[in-house]
DNA sequence: GTATGTTTCAAACGTGTGTTTTAATCATGG
DNA sequence: CCATGATTAAAACACACGTTTGAAACATAC
């Protein structure tokens, strides 16, 4: 009844990483520059099979649909990522409560920034394409996959409130969670390139360095996580 | 040979706001929900039309594409925010000329997120709507729409840079163009709601009401805005 | 009331979609 | 060498899409 399926379903145990035949990887990297350029409804299996130079059954074939397929594209991205940022976390606590470092803010931000920079510059692990597509599933509803993500890495972001939160002090927890937010958002679409100048057709600014990008955004997120509370008035 | 049209077509003179028959009106409605929630591709005209209680031939016949029909629900929301912000603006740097209020950053971002936050708050002119398509925007490839924009509202982004450079003297035209960006995206993207504490089911942060973005946006954009200059190093 | 221009409606068109099927090909161990 | 399972290939499937058509309904003015 069940046909037997090479079973290398994505969500299964945990932050492990799938092994992918040679086939399935060329599906996967024609898919990630193609969702990511045209998004997920305007890029067709079609148009996936033929960058990839495959035969078009090969997508249900390996992955069981196109839903899966864009799980897949994403997860294979974001395992390696979230599992630096969680090691770079660990440590960071440790020196923290070892008191060799007080965990600052900076800190905190390094420590995602940092192998997002890492992913942005290694080709071999789809360079900037990775941020690229997580401001797409930020923007866009992917119910399937936002289920996965939270079942998954849900501590992920628990743990990094808990450690704004300290490098934080005197903020309430809703004030650190919004600034949490309002931090992870600029980075993802600055490293995407979401330019409102590009929208206009201005795109002086949007070159897509990484480096520039930190240099520019770094800054700018930290003076935003370090601003004097809003919930007390101005005297304080 | 060409068919005559009703012409209530976009991009004809400038930000004039066309006039819309009832069943346009009711098609615009529908789809700018239906676009904001499911995306542009994701959205099909005959839900739609079903939505909006039309006949699914209307949409080509008062709107000449699906694509004309996106344009066009996105310029109608675009427009009066366009213009408000160039009122704000106008009479800031008049009182600016003027000597009486020496244009701070604060003022130059209050102009438009005022105008974003009255728009947010009426209903009868889409609520947070635009904001969210704006995000999309942002994020998808509207290349029709980005000439619209850039051939339209071009001057627009021009006079916002030069006020925010005036804003913060002794930055250079780079910085100010990456703050800018940055800024802006802050503001689109925390207006719409783009979370990744959402992302990961956590989404306590995202409470919708515009205040509250406000009250926890402005103050964090402000100071990175205000932030010390990244060219220079430490020592200044 | 008839003529005219506009708007609605149901139906169909052609195309492209994701997916399935069935057979062919390949690799590998007995 | 053949048998078995995994992979590829070509073709077709059913369906949904954006768009077009041509006639009906409506309004408006003569």
């Amino acid at each position: 009844m069940d046909q037997a399926k090479p079973s290398v379903l994505v969500g299964q145990s945990g932050p492990c990483e799938p092994k992918y035949s040679d086939t399935a990887i060329r599906i996967l990297d024609a898919a990630e520059g193609l969702f990511v350029e045209l998004g997920m409804e305007a890029t067709s299996l079609r148009l996936i099979t033929q960058q990839a130079g495959v035969n078009l059954a090969a997508v249900n074939y390996h992955f069981r649909s196109k839903d899966a397929l864009f799980e897949a594209v994403f997860l294979r991205r974001f395992g390696p990522w979230a599992t630096q940022c969680l090691e770079e976390l660990d440590a960071l606590e440790k020196r923290g409560a070892a008191g060799e470092e007080p965990l600052t803010a900076e800190a905190v931000v390094m420590s995602y920034v940092r192998p997002a920079l890492a992913l942005s510059k290694d080709p071999a692990r789809g360079g900037a394409m990775f941020v690229r597509l997580f401001s797409r599933v930020l923007v866009e509803n992917h119910r399937q996959l936002r289920e996965t993500m939270s079942r998954q890495y849900g501590d992920l972001v628990t743990r990094y409130t808990r450690a704004l939160g300290r490098a934080l002090p005197g903020l309430s927890e809703e004030e650190v969670e919004w600034r949490m937010h309002l931090g992870f958002s600029v980075m993802f679409h600055a490293f995407a390139g979401n330019d409102i100048l590009k929208v206009f057709g201005r795109s002086a600014v949007s070159a897509r360095d990484p480096d520039l990008i930190v240099k520019h955004m770094v800054p700018f997120v930290l003076a935003g996580l370090r601003s004097p509370s809003a919930d007390r008035p101005p005297g304080s």
